[in-house]
DNA sequence: CAGTGAGCGAGCTTCCGCTTGACTT
């Protein structure tokens, strides 16, 4: 009779314990935290010492803690061995209080390696709950409470489009907001320099090679650097000399006979040290960068990989490698690379500030790591593709500086009575060292990859040709957007959000509350943002201050070292002392102080007579202004760097022309009037008086793209309110034409198909409609796959049963229920009985759990989503995603994997 | 696979960090 109990938090982690284990032990996981604040309410009694109610658990939790008592029954030990960290000594704790155990001996137990020595050794060296890390992990929660649920309702009633604010989530959006800012504000310069393509004039290395305008009569030339973003003009510092267009013209005609000769060589020697093995944040930027992944999918994909057993635990902020880890990676670099690649003495890598070091570093489990090809057909394509970067990460870790040399030339000639300098680089490796596993990816330009460049060997004197000369014409760029990928990084440098969160904070800030959405892999901040954020900024400064999270932290270890006291601190942030406390922020005197019209208003310039424009933003989309007079709807898809002072002009007029009449609509006797709206101009039957609510809507239809609200005629008007079309008929079906969310499309019953154009609405044929019908359907740009195996007819039913490979892996379907392929069975092998079975099992599933229900919100949300996606996907499909291959040079047995 | 103009109107909303479901095709 096993008579020990061990808790942990997690369930893969749990199974793999109760193997080193044994019989004695039974593990069972907490599922993490078990006891939260209330949903409902602050849950805190700020007057009482912030003396917190503790909501019951929630159904999960309960079943555990249930579950759990009932193994505690027979046992004479429980062992907390949560993660050793603030949130892991809370957990353990909170799992006490549930518990209450009886006569039963409790140790808290806390392991860094999940090896047998090590976990028999922590067992030896238990301790009890340290109640200074519980009181930190709480005093974080009660912040967050405060925070969140404070401050949320000021924004509920001041910008009333923003939903939320919080500690984490407001900074991130400012991030955001403040890199449009900077964009917005950013004048581009234009700018020149030479470009020339040259070739030793002498010897036997004949290799051409690039080189580039650097100075001019000892002044250097400038680059983007010696520029002011605000302004774009030279910055008053540099020394630099901008070359315009007619100047570079000239200076090529000047250069024309030249002679070219060599003023300087150097070469030098470098060494490049491999990047740290992954920890959560690195492994979303590295997998948004080379495999696209977003960094959900990413954790999702990661998940997956280590509930098998594939790589260790997945969310850690430690880069640090356990000792067992090292030696494999040695081992394998030593057998895959040869001897010369393993360093002499192991590398360690430290983790940044803030780190918990619960967890080691992302890496290939077990004490001999996987080979991929030798994984191949135990994963999906995109498990595959996570955990070759996740080997050759950490194979590279522990690999050989890469060696090698970089060249300069320096190369004169005359240009009439000016001296010029060219300047030519070279970069050749002698040593690959990591390289030959694992090559980064550069954070500005992830298509970029430092290729080598070979100079031919050149001395002082040496004469040069010069083959090509032209002029370069150059413009500085705004900063970049924050991508996911960029985002998290950013984050993390600032010590704000946890490993576990990176990925829903994003999701938080994007799809749940649409303060930015994505522009192919950019994020764009909505109005909305940028209203919250100016509100918080100039009335929560310190709640949008970068380092209040660092700050909170460096407290919170106080309290965890018994230096300082949580609730003092808490204390401090609510009721206040030098400054205002939180109470009198979002006091209703003080909301009284934030005047809606001032923060909910987006400065974008002042016209030529000094008139500001402004965005104001409202529950349901934004307005345009000039003035106090002049207002339009803002349309949507604009993006807000893309709106300076002449194109919100342009809109004003567009969207303030007022409703301009037609003629008749034959059918209803109303007037057809065509308008501006916030998805842009549109057709009407009917005029409605401003006030009147009429419950009867009318018939409203877009303009196509490229129609202009000011040239429409009637019978074009005619035509657009005539959408939807009846094309004809398809065996006996009746096929429409229409506008959805996706473009034009073809309707017949519920089989849609996209068609090329929106004139197309008009005069696609029922010939023509039968002929797209005719081809089998494409699945956003893919043609769905042929099934993997036909089984035969369901015995009861009749239906014909196939195998198919989806999204998710292999699965069976009956054209009605679909069910998975269970791990363990090999698809091709799957018999009609088992499919029945494990259908009608999918189907029973289906059948107990039929609640579905879906939140009023949700769907009154979905039609500002919707808009904000289709723009997304307009502008993706131009751009057309490029597809980044995984760049490695890894010896055959990585290889063959990375394609799909 | 759809909506639109302006902007108090009725009642509701909200946080962060630890985990994994149940669910897609």
């Amino acid at each position: 009779m096993p008579n020990h109990l061990v808790i942990v938090e997690s369930k893969a982690k749990a199974e793999t314990i109760g193997k080193y284990l044994g019989s004695d032990y039974t593990v069972m996981a907490s599922y993490g935290h078990v006891r939260d604040l209330p949903e409902k309410g602050l849950g805190i009694d700020v007057d009482n010492h912030f003396a917190v109610e503790w909501a019951l658990p929630q159904d999960r939790a309960k079943k555990v803690v249930a579950d759990i008592k009932l193994a505690m029954k027979g046992a004479d030990t429980l062992y907390l061995a949560t993660d050793e960290d603030r949130e892991g000594e809370s957990i353990a704790w909170h799992l006490l209080e549930l518990l209450q155990p009886k006569g039963v001996e409790v140790h808290r137990m806390v392991f860094h390696e999940i090896t047998e020595d090590a976990i028999s050794e922590a067992l030896g060296n238990t301790r009890q709950i340290d109640m200074r890390l519980v009181e930190a992990a709480d005093g974080r929660r009660i912040m967050d409470r405060l925070v969140g649920y404070l401050v949320s309702p000021v924004l509920w009633r001041r910008v009333p489009s923003a939903r939320s604010a919080g500690r984490v989530q407001s900074p991130a959006v400012r991030l955001v907001v403040e890199r449009e800012r900077a964009r917005m504000k950013f004048v581009a310069a234009q700018y020149c320099d030479l470009s020339a393509i040259m070739n030793a004039a002498t010897g036997d290395d004949s290799r051409s090679f690039a080189a580039r305008l650097v100075e001019i009569a000892g002044q250097p030339i400038a680059t983007g650097k010696d520029f002011d973003a605000d302004t774009g003009l030279l910055l008053e510092t540099s020394k630099a000399r901008q070359l315009n267009d007619a100047e570079a013209d000239a200076l090529v005609g000047a250069l024309d006979g030249a002679v070219y000769t060599v003023t300087s060589a150097d070469t030098r020697p470098f060494t490049e040290k491999p990047k740290e093995p992954f920890r959560t944040s690195t492994l979303q930027q590295e997998a948004g960068n080379k495999l696209g992944f977003s960094a959900g999918r990413t954790m999702s994909i990661a998940q997956g990989l280590y509930e098998r057993g594939f790589i260790t635990y997945m969310r850690t902020d430690s880069a640090n490698l356990s000792e067992q880890a090292i030696t494999a990676a040695r081992i394998q670099v030593a057998e895959l690379y040869g001897k010369q690649f393993v360093p002499a003495e192991p590398r360690r890598y430290k983790s940044g500030r803030n780190a918990q070091e619960a967890h080691e570093a992302i890496r290939p489990s077990g004490e001999r790591f996987r080979v991929p090809a030798s994984v191949r057909s135990e994963l999906s394509n995109d498990e595959m593709r996570l955990y070759e970067l996740i080997w050759m990460r950490t194979l590279a870790s522990q690999m050989e500086n890469a060696r090698g040399n970089t060249a300069t030339l320096r190369i004169g000639a005359q240009a009439g009575d000016e001296a010029v300098v060219f300047r030519a680089s070279g970069k050749t490796y002698s040593f690959l060292g990591f390289r030959a596993a694992y090559i980064d990816v550069s954070e500005d330009d992830p298509s970029a990859e430092e290729a080598e460049a070979v100079l031919p060997v050149l001395a002082v004197g040496d004469r040069v040709n010069c083959s090509v000369l032209e002029v370069s014409p150059h413009s500085t760029k705004p900063p970049a957007r924050f991508t996911e990928a960029s985002l998290v990084k950013e984050l993390e440098s600032r010590g704000i959000g946890r490993p576990s969160t990176y990925a829903s904070i994003i999701d938080k800030i994007s799809s749940t509350r649409g303060y930015v959405y994505k522009q192919g892999n950019a994020l764009v901040p909505s109005w909305t943002a940028f209203a919250k954020t100016q509100c918080l900024e100039s009335h929560f400064a310190n709640l949008v201050d970068y380092r209040f999270t660092a700050t909170m932290e460096e407290v919170l270890d106080k309290v965890a070292a018994g230096e300082a006291e949580a609730e003092k601190w808490l204390d401090e942030f609510y009721f206040g002392r030098d400054t205002p406390g939180l109470k009198q922020l979002v006091s209703q005197e003080n909301l009284d102080t934030i005047k809606m019209e001032v923060v909910n208003s987006v400065f974008i310039g002042n016209d030529s007579e000094g008139i500001p424009i402004t965005i104001r933003v409202w529950k349901n989309g934004a307005s345009l202004h000039r003035g106090e007079e002049e207002k339009c709807a803002m349309p949507e898809g604009v993006l807000p760097d893309d709106l300076t002072v002449d194109r919100a002009i342009e809109i004003l007029a567009k969207g303030t022309i007022g409703p301009r009449e037609l003629g008749i609509d034959p059918e209803t006797g109303l007037t057809i009037i065509v308008l501006t709206g916030r998805f842009g101009p549109f057709v009407q039957v009917g005029i409605l008086e401003p006030g009147t609510k009429s419950k009867e809507k009318p018939k409203r239809a877009s303009l196509f793209d490229g129609m202009d609200p000011e040239t429409i005629t009637f019978e074009e008007a005619l035509e657009l309110l005539s959408l939807p079309r009846t094309v004809g008929e398809i065996d006996g079906e009746e096929v429409t034409a229409q506008s959805g969310r996706y473009g034009p499309y073809l309707k017949k019953g519920t089989d849609s198909r996209t068609i090329g154009s929106e004139a197309q609405l008009l005069t696609i044929t029922i010939e023509e409609a039968a002929a797209i019908y005719s081809q089998p359907k494409q699945a956003r740009g893919r043609i769905s796959k042929p099934p993997l195996a036909a089984l035969g007819a369901h015995p009861e039913t009749g239906a014909p049963i196939v195998v198919k490979d989806g999204r998710f892996g292999p699965y069976i379907t009956d054209g009605a229920t679909n069910a998975t392929v269970p791990r363990g069975i090999d698809p091709a092998e799957v018999t009609l009985e088992t499919a029945v079975q494990l259908l009608a099992e999918r189907a029973a599933r289906v059948d107990s759990n039929p609640k579905r229900t879906i939140k009023k919100k949700a769907v009154k949300k979905k039609a500002v989503k919707k808009a904000v996606k289709k723009k997304a996907v307009k502008k993706a499909v131009k751009k057309k995603a490029v597809k980044k291959v995984l760049k490695t040079a890894a010896p055959r047995l990585a290889q063959g994997s990375s394609e799909d």
